[in-house]
DNA sequence: GCCGTTTTCGGCCCGACTGTTTTCAGTCG
């Protein structure tokens, strides 16, 4: 992430520095004492603008209305084109005039809300989490109304937890985390079911905590405090009758929920979100008279009070199972991958849901490496593993010479390799075995591996693994001459990201998904889940565009290839179906997109 | 601050848990 120089005119700036800067308004807003709904509607157009593909510096430049943008009016879009023009604005001046930016940092913390950091700050000044620190440490805390000695501690904690980690779980490890406890949960005596809710059942790629359901009719008490009592547990948040809390040793934090049986259905709607989600469905039920809550679906009858609606079963239309609740409100089942409020609702309004691709409809693999570069296994290992699997068809795509540090392949390797494969064609039936490379785009933007290998190669894959720090216009200029060589087939790991630890390429990834459909080249969405690259977000609009997505996993060993599911789950939260998607294509639909450029 | 099958004003999703409370505010998801 480049820093915001508040002093050039020309401020570089990508939507997330936008989203962050309009968070940090609002949460001093909060802190201020501003109305909810103010808050509310700028926190709306912060999800807009996290779920845009195009940069709103670009919309702004060609003079497009934001104000067109759901949740976005005359005001937010006024501070954004302004916070683009300047690199300011001039409102969250005005506020943190009156209440210093860094208290939002305490906000953060568990515990803190806008309203005890809004009493921090009146009557102790304390603005930011040190300070916080050395005011419990001399007691002045625990003496303001509103806290005790039990929020003191309470506090004390979070400061703790909020220096030890700061980052969201990958969807992989929070799923390695939670099978012990899950296991736990489902031994429980009287618990019928426990299934996962929340982002990792949405197969967010990252996962702030994880909720558990568990079916249980009776007293929850019993099995909470079971749960509080695993041994993986290391400091209890909180334990009620329905409703426990927890923190385990990795510091992920885990929810449980007991919910009768009858309510299941409506608990795992709600509870799986996402919030966003969930606002949009219960608002249009609103309209209809209806109120949709953890127990169920229930018709709000005239005159009366809203407070007496709840558990009563006179007005309930539903609860059992989640497409019963869903049914109620005129609406199709959403698969969980969609639940974003991203136009999900609307669709399973019409019924224009799209029926999502799944693992087995995945027949080929199309970037993977071997021994002949930084692979663990041989060719012909990486080739039965994949028959093994089921896949018709496989692309074996060694890195090319400028990765040194790797053996990449030099022409002269590349030849070999194929004669190689020849001999693994010979030994391995019931799958194609095509030639490829997956080869360096240089600095220039020049690829990495002569014309002649190139016209020979089956299936040309392009990425980069060098000078990923270049400027976005610099970046963007090497990518789409690279993509327009006219052997190029698949555009891989777009954008260079890893989960948690590097940042993507400063790239114009609408421009690149825009030269990839005018040059019907494909783009990879790298199915490692510490890469899905492209992302959800990316992926969608690559659909939009009508760019065919392949889902690869570069396995560098027989174990990397099972990692097609996490790919499959961001290609589903992108809107993907099978034909959107090259490589559920059987073995002669795949060879003549090959041939397509004649 | 945003928005419209309640359309330019008057609404805006909903409930559980915790702690400091004598009846509820704050926080969280």
């Amino acid at each position: 992430m480049h820093e915001v120089d508040p002093t050039t005119s020309a401020t570089l700036m990508e939507n997330l520095d936008v989203a962050r800067t309009l968070t940090t308004l609002a949460d001093l807003l909060e802190i201020q004492g501003a109305s909810p709904f103010r808050i509310r509607a700028y926190r709306n157009a912060v999800a807009t603008i996290n779920n845009l593909t195009r940069t709103l510096e670009s919309m702004v430049e060609a003079g497009e209305d934001l104000t067109e943008l759901p949740g976005v009016g005359k005001s937010v879009a006024k501070h954004v084109t302004e916070l683009l023009k300047t690199g300011r604005i001039t409102r969250l001046e005005e506020v943190s005039a009156e209440y210093p930016i860094a208290l939002v940092e305490l906000v953060r913390l568990d515990g803190v809300g806008p309203k005890k950091a809004k009493k921090l700050f009146d009557e102790l000044g304390v603005k930011s989490v040190d300070e916080l620190e050395a005011a419990l440490d001399t007691g002045t805390v625990q003496q303001l109304g509103g806290f005790g000695a039990k929020s003191a501690d309470k506090i004390r904690n979070s400061i703790d937890d909020h220096r030890k980690h700061t980052g969201r779980f990958q969807v992989h490890e929070a799923e390695k985390l939670i099978a012990g406890l899950l296991e736990y949960v489902r031994a429980t005596p009287g618990v019928a079911e426990a299934v996962v809710a929340g982002s990792l059942r949405r197969r967010k790629e990252t996962i702030g905590d994880v909720d558990i359901l568990a079916r249980f009719e009776g007293n929850g008490a019993e099995v909470v405090s079971r749960f509080v009592s695993y041994s993986g547990v290391a400091r209890v948040l909180g334990a009620g009758e329905t409703k426990g809390s927890a923190l385990l040793h990795s510091g992920l934090q885990v929810d449980l929920r007991v919910i009768p049986g009858r309510s299941f259905g409506a608990a795992l709607q709600y509870f799986t979100g996402s919030k966003e989600h969930n606002v949009s469905v219960r608002t249009r039920a609103v309209r209809q008279g209806l109120r949709v809550n953890e127990w169920g679906v229930f018709r709000v009858p005239e005159n009366s009070e809203a407070d007496e609606i709840g558990k009563e079963d006179g007005q309930r239309l539903a609860g059992d199972t989640e497409a019963e609740v869903y049914e109620a409100l005129g609406m199709a089942w959403v698969p969980p991958e969609l639940r974003e409020n991203r136009g999900e609702v609307e669709a399973a309004i019409e019924g224009t849901l799209p029926e999502l691709v799944t693992l087995d409809q995945i027949r080929g693999d199309l970037q993977m490496h071997s021994t002949w570069s930084d692979g663990a296994a041989s060719l012909e290992e990486m080739a039965q593993a994949c028959k093994a699997l089921g896949y018709e068809y496989i692309a074996v795509t060694d890195h090319s010479q400028a990765m040194a540090m790797v053996q990449g392949l030099t022409p002269e390797r590349a030849r070999k390799q194929w004669a190689e494969i020849d001999e693994v064609r010979e030994r391995v039936d019931g799958i194609e075995i095509f030639k490829s490379v997956e080869i360096d785009i240089l600095k220039d933007g020049s690829l990495d591996m002569p014309d002649d290998v190139l016209g020979e190669l089956d299936v040309v894959v392009i990425s980069i693994h060098s000078f990923m720090d270049m400027d976005r216009s610099t970046m963007t200029d090497r990518v789409l001459k690279a993509m327009a060589h006219p052997t190029v087939d698949i555009l891989a790991h777009p954008t260079g990201r890893r989960i948690n630890r590097r940042e993507p390429f400063e790239m114009d990834i609408e421009a690149v998904l825009e030269a990839a459909a005018d040059l019907g080249v494909a783009v990879e969405l790298n199915a490692n889940p510490n890469r899905l690259d492209l992302k959800d977000t990316h992926v969608y609009r690559a659909k939009e565009l009508g760019v065919p997505v392949v889902i690869s996993t570069d396995a560098h060993s027989p174990r990397g290839l099972a990692d097609m599911r996490f790919g499959i789950d961001q290609a589903r939260r992108g809107w993907l179906s099978a034909k959107d998607v090259l490589n559920t294509r059987t073995l002669p639909e795949f060879r003549s997109w090959l041939d397509r450029r004649g």
